[in-house]
DNA sequence: CCAATACATAAGTACATACTTATATGATTC
DNA sequence: GAATCATATAAGTATGTACTTATGTATTGG
């Protein structure tokens, strides 16, 4: 199941942190890495993870691979959250809000 | 950080399944186990690291243990896809529809 | 082409984790 | 209060996974 690998990915925080830092902003692996005391290898393997679950797509640019936030994830994600509601608390403000704006 | 535990709690599929499970409704650690080939320890250990996700809670009934979905996990994930508005796709249906449904 | 750069893959290792069996705790019934 | 039932915890083990170093592949510029 898809959902599964989503959330094995986002489960590690360095992958986590790396769904993060794209999300400010689209970048390649090597940018990915500045201020993350992780090797190339490292960061090779978690953008691997990351695309398999489909939260990251990759680019190629040349020499460079670059990577931005893929919608499918979290529309998966959106979707999984969805099927939930009957628990939901009578406020998910920030949901909400934010729905709301996109309407 | 609580998310990642969320994440890690719903990146196991055995644990993924007893949740959809209590999701169908509540019950006791014995019930949940009906159908599912699992041990009694592995599923009070499951059950624990669900609890500590804030993804179910227990409320203890004489000699038995009820579980049931704890909104306060979903409420998290909710919040944590609200931060990535800027990347979900134009049409997040289901999620959508059913926030339409919350007013 | 050849060297350099950016990234991916291979293979090995240390640690995390999902399971097991055994035992403990908590609650009910006789 | 002894036996029983429901669940939790302890301790050990096998597999998964996040890292490492070494090497491979793709692209560019000299």
């Amino acid at each position: 199941m898809i959902e599964t690998e989503i959330f094995r990915a986002l489960a590690d925080p360095t992958r986590h942190a790396i769904f993060r830092k794209l999300a400010a902003g689209a970048m390649n692996a090597s940018a990915l890495r500045q201020g993350m005391a992780i090797s190339q290898p490292a960061m090779s393997q978690h953008l691997a993870v990351l695309r398999r679950a489909r939260l990251v797509r990759e680019e190629r640019q040349g020499r460079f691979v670059n990577y931005r936030i893929d919608p499918d994830g979290l529309a998966l994600v959106a979707r999984w959250l969805a099927k939930y509601r009957d628990y939901w608390p009578a406020r998910i403000d920030a949901l909400k809000t934010v729905l709301e704006d996109m309407d």
